[in-house]
DNA sequence: CTACACCAGATTGTATCCAATGTCACGAAA
DNA sequence: TTTCGTGACATTGGATACAATCTGGTGTAG
């Protein structure tokens, strides 16, 4: 995780990806939005070489859906979609924290208890999605993981705009149930009780999925063709 | 799940890169051999542009190694790398398997029966590797997954070279328990018992996983850098 | 009024050319 | 002998130009 800065890759199309991985992450573009490469050429600089492959790369990471000779669009989930994505994350995510909580140190701890403190805090949407991605991502630093690690980040991405529907619809009044849950995982972790860890962060994810199971009218009504 | 795309997509760097897949699930590349653009240009037909797109899709997919200015692997993994992707599926597939066995008809069981009869006479290490692949595919067909079948494909992708490389040493002799654990699996699936089929499937990946560990000498000895 | 064929503009796909960068062999100095 | 610098060569990165394809609107026939 780093800042948004340019360079230090030399090459155009990482530049770029991350670019736009970013702006769809930020709810700049939308689930089903068109892409053209030109624009993004223009907004980053550079011939539509580089935002091809750009392009490809944000496909394979399911953000972006590319048809050929047509064009390409924000990927967009129906509710069955979403739905799978949670399910996946109930069984992946315990698995990668098991990971971490190996290595996890006091630091991080420490710096756990302040975000999920500073979450009840949080004025706006935008706040609370950045706190709580902030949060769980914590949890997983310390697991020196090779592909669990970006699995699970891509994971995430894929259901970002989504989570920013749900938690927009719903206000911040329907967050206690949230905050405790960040809590208790928090004391699971300082206890050293993993098994218990890895229950409630999986509860955690089942009971999100089960409330933006309440709400089909965030998704895609359909699936997309193919 | 889907059968293997090869939807003729019309687009060259959906070939190359489906072509290129291939041949390294084949064995035809192995891990770490360096990749130079102008061959697959030629060996594929086209100038470099499409070859650069489909290394880009291939890179996203964990299979290939991309270093900016410098050159493109074949991904290769440390032990502890490939022991990581196996405690992955070994938790994801269960939940594919759930999602597909809502669906199961009678024929796929047959064919599922068949293959597992079959794989005990495979003569050869590509005989079974394929038979292997196919069963377990099989099993999957019928979940109609948009995000979590393709992902366990990845998964599989990633590790191919090292089932391989394991496969062949060990011989056809040490295979039994290979082939009761897949019986097992056929009868639970019959029986409708979808918790014993689950766990009979993590714990054939986990056996998996237990074997190759004993042999470090298959894997990379280093982390790749970075 | 609807369905269909067709054309113009927009957009994507690919090839060729040139620039930028890294690799590696060679040779000189310590 | 080892280390370091240097330069030719191999390879990758990117821009422009052009070809291929799709989209959407228009007009015509039914």
């Amino acid at each position: 995780m780093s800042a948004p800065d340019t360079l230090r890759d030399g090459n155009a199309s990482t530049r770029i990806a991350d670019g736009l991985r970013e702006a769809i992450l930020r709810g700049e573009y939308l689930p089903g939005d068109r892409i053209i490469q030109e624009d993004l050429s223009a907004r980053y600089g550079g011939s539509r070489i580089p935002v091809r492959e750009a392009l490809r790369q944000l496909e394979s990471d399911g953000l972006v859906r590319l048809v050929a000779n047509t064009g390409a669009w924000v990927a967009s989930l129906s509710m069955a979609e979403c739905s799978e994505v949670y399910q996946t994350r109930e069984r992946l995510e315990p698995l990668l924290l098991r990971f971490s909580a190996e290595h996890l140190t006091t630091e991080t701890l420490a710096t756990l208890d302040r975000l999920a403190h500073q979450m009840e805090d949080a004025p706006g949407v935008e706040e609370f999605l950045e706190l709580d991605r902030r949060f769980h991502f914590a949890t997983y630093d310390s697991s020196h993981t090779h592909t669990l690690g970006p699995l699970v980040t891509r994971l995430w991405n894929t259901t970002q705009p989504y989570r920013r529907a749900y938690t927009t619809l719903v206000g911040s009044r329907n967050r206690r149930i949230f905050h405790d849950e960040h809590h208790m995982l928090v004391t699971a972790l300082y206890d050293g009780d993993l098994e218990l860890a890895e229950q409630i962060l999986a509860l955690h994810i089942r009971r999100t999925r089960l409330h933006l199971e309440r709400h089909p009218e965030l998704f895609d009504p359909t699936t997309p063709p193919q």
